[in-house]
RNA sequence: GGAGAGGUGGCCGAGAGGCUGAAGGCGGCGGUUUGCUAAACCGUUAUACGGGCUAACACCUGUAUCGAGGGUUCGAAUCCCUCCCUCUCCGCCA
């Protein structure tokens, strides 16, 4: 969410960046239209406020006169008129913040300097690691998951429907051990305090980080208690301190958390429909960063290669990936996305998604530090990434490391939680 | 799910229609005293949104905020209703 203020003193900064989207004429009218109400609804204000002055002091006089046993009747009545009259005045300043709320809430985050403009097709390749090992002879994922018995796709069909995995005997420890190997690295070397949220979060939790209102359709939810499943660990996580004012010491700050994630995809039925690589429900680790305004762009920096660090020593080829702005999440000023590479499925994976939401989700989430005593609270920055997600790192894993017999070596960095070093 | 008790500033805690943005205490900050520390004493201590003045801050001013939302009233932390959360006991449950 923008400041209400950025409506009047950066409309065209703001009507800039929303064209760097590729926003639609809608979303440019609404920011019209957000003018307008930012005006009316400072008129609006300064009409309430105005009365209620008024009757502060009119019910002043009559304590006074009440006190002194004098006849206030009169008081009385012009306090009753004031009181309608604010009402009604109240009654539409409601409806003007109400629809400017609405329109502020929708509003993607602004990108950040650098952020190359236009869609996908201007995403830029920054970096590159290791050496992806040739398609020929390399059979996909599904093949060999199915052929080791460690993935079943078609009970999982049975169980839930489409979309959903289940993961069995090796498999199953596999996903274990990610956890650990995961949680280990960035809470023991990258200094992360390790997090287990809930995973089922309150309407407010999915505004603050900009699922909702705007996303609503893609993430599940459990209607007659108004929650929902969380989409990423991100949501809880970066909601951890919504609604307060953290230690300025306390910055920079991060947090890992391992969770399910549950996504509904609308909208893309009939992409990645095969194998693992996009489900209704997987698993991830999550990297959430707080941060000072100063400091985010760097913390973006060390973010991303906290998550390039899991892919290195998984020992898997993977490039970062600058996202154009029409590309680049809601909430976020500035993404990068790590893809590492598969051979089988023969294609770069996205398995990381490394982004800066600037001040959009601390607005949104009220979440604030104070840099110095007597100086005033400020938004701090919020980051998060991918560390990873797990669907796909097991994808290029049993991929990058088959072996013509059908096994997969399992990298050294995972085999003290694997228990072995080869998937038969 | 049932019964009860409660939610007040950074924290503890008073207040039970008007003089309460809110006593008192703790903590924090500034100062006096002091060789240093401690103690004592004095002062200060929120946030948001408007308006004025500014290059901007500061400052001045108004409004709001006592879990949330509605209502009663000239006037609500205080009375009424709904909801949320916490605690205790009972039931149920992994």
């Amino acid at each position: 969410m923008h400041d209400m203020r950025a409506l009047r003193e950066q409309v065209d900064l703001l009507r800039d960046a929303m064209r760097r989207r590729g926003a639609d004429d809608a979303l440019l009218q609404l920011i019209d239209r957000g003018e307008d109400l930012d005006r009316d609804r400072r008129t609006l204000i300064q009409a309430v406020e105005e009365r209620k002055a008024a009757r502060n002091t009119n019910s002043q006089e009559v304590a006074r006169r009440k006190k002194a046993k004098e006849p206030a009747d009169e008081l009385i009545a012009s306090g009753r008129e004031l009181g309608e009259e604010i009402a009604r005045l109240e009654g539409e300043l409601d409806a003007v913040e109400g629809e400017l709320r609405a329109m502020l809430l929708v509003l993607p985050n602004v990108t950040a300097p650098g952020v190359p403009a236009g869609g996908e097709e201007c995403n830029r390749v920054v970096r590159e690691w290791g050496t992806p090992r040739d398609a020929a002879g390399v059979r996909p994922h599904w093949e060999v998951g199915a052929a080791l018995g460690i993935i079943d796709l078609e009970r999982a069909a049975k169980i839930s429907g489409s979309g959903f995995v289940v993961y069995r005997a090796l498999g199953a420890r596999l996903v274990r051990a990610l956890i650990n190997f995961f949680i280990e690295l960035h809470s023991r070397e990258h200094g992360y305090e390790e997090i287990w949220p809930p995973i089922l979060v309150n309407r407010a939790t999915l505004t603050g980080t900009g699922q909702l209102p705007k996303f609503e359709d893609d993430v599940y939810s459990v209607t007659v208690d108004d929650l929902f499943l969380i989409p990423t660990a991100e949501v809880p996580v970066t909601n951890l301190y919504r609604d307060e004012i953290v230690d300025a010491d306390m910055l920079p700050k991060g947090f890992v958390a391992y969770t399910p994630c549950f996504r509904r995809e609308a909208g893309s039925a009939g992409k990645d429909t095969r194998g693992v690589l996009r489900t209704h429900e997987f698993d991830k680790v999550e990297l959430v960063r707080y941060s000072t305004p100063e400091d985010s762009a760097n913390q973006l920096e060390l973010l991303t290669r906290h998550a390039e660090t899991a892919l290195e020593r998984l020992g898997i080829p993977y490039r970062r990936k600058l996202l154009a702005a029409g590309d680049t999440g809601f909430s976020s000023a500035m993404t990068y996305d790590l893809e590492a590479w598969a051979p089988g499925v023969g294609a770069w994976l996205e398995v990381s998604s490394c982004s800066n939401c600037t001040d959009f989700q601390a607005r949104r989430a009220n979440i604030r530090f104070r840099a110095a005593k007597g100086e005033k609270p400020r938004l701090v920055h919020t980051l998060n990434g991918s560390g990873l997600a797990f669907p796909r790192t097991i994808a290029c894993l049993l991929e990058h490391y088959q072996c013509s017999d059908g096994t997969v070596v399992v990298p050294e960095a995972l085999r003290p939680y694997l228990g072995t070093d080869r998937l038969s």
